[in-house]
DNA sequence: CGACAATTGTTGTCGTCAACAACAATCTTT
DNA sequence: AAAGATTGTTGTTGACGACAACAATTGTCG
């Protein structure tokens, strides 16, 4: 789909009239040499896709990957704090606090102010919430079967099981 | 090493007295339910460890996993061209601009005018760069070595394996 | 009890990064 | 030669992580 390089791109220093110095400089053709095996870059660029997979598949409904993980969460464990969210998926509460601005917004979600701790909210999905997260999932459940046509079935579940310690 | 939450956090409407309802609550053991087993959200978390790790492992050198990436396909490929670069690697070419501009200040790399096309350059290591990018690369075999201790040696390569086809 | 420390939510700043858009200079095509 | 495409550049926008500071509230400890 990206045809962007197709003819030589450098001014190499070696006679550039031959055939054999430009296909090495072909589209998709240059070589990444010590790239290649660091777990690093894949991984980076297999996250890239996969995220804006799911930003394609969720991009109806307007949910970004980060948004998804909030409403789960909240939905699989009501009354969490924000602070207990943002522990447990990594996010600054700095951060959070806009993210869940947004999604009150929407009306997925309610800040219920604590009797307990009078400093705290208790976070609930919305009735509106509930529901539009069942479909979310729907659509997420789409996305996994993305990546299982990507990289295999047996493939994504030996990932899934090597990367589990991440939870 | 985070004691954020050592109390219950919410305020259950259920009867809060009980040790059953707070012991779902405590720390890292809140429940992520459909998150797990979304191969996005555990590829996300890894891809923040294994970052993390790489730029603290090559803090001493400032240099980050983009910077060292753009290092290599240029000293893997001399001449190359800034939108050869850019794809290569998934970047945009707008992007790489600041990259180069960076990486020419420190003097690691060259923008040499191409005469055969006089809109693009050649992009080339200084012979500082190439010693420096050397000493990158053992960082950057030390950095792949932790990653080999979190995840094991065979499931590193496992999963080099699954993601090979994101080069 | 009361001073002091810690936590929670909030606001703000800073830097990284991807996605676009626009532009001048320079090919390529026709 | 004119029209279109490409390259490098500058700029803007928005998502995101890392910090710092703050008021309100809670916990601790002398």
């Amino acid at each position: 789909m990206d045809r962007a390089i197709h003819r030589e791109t450098g001014s190499l220093p070696r006679k550039r009239a031959g055939n054999g110095a430009a296909r090495r400089n072909d589209a998709d053709q240059i070589g990444l040499d010590a790239l290649v095996g660091h777990a690093g870059y894949a991984v980076r660029r297999f996250q890239i896709w996969i995220f804006q997979d799911f930003i394609k598949t969720l991009g109806g409904v307007d949910i970004r990957p980060t948004q998804y993980s909030v409403l789960t969460v909240i939905g699989a464990n009501p009354g969490l704090s924000q602070m207990a969210v943002a522990n447990r998926l990594g996010i600054e509460r700095a951060r959070l606090v806009h993210l869940l601005d947004s999604l009150e917004q929407r009306k997925y979600v309610k800040r219920i102010k604590s009797k307990a701790d009078r400093r705290s909210h208790a976070l609930h999905l919305t009735a509106q919430g509930e529901t539009a997260l069942a479909k979310f999932k729907r659509l997420a459940a789409e996305h996994e079967r993305h990546v299982e046509a990507k990289i295999g079935k047996e493939n994504r579940e030996r990932l899934l099981q090597i990367l589990a310690g991440f939870t």
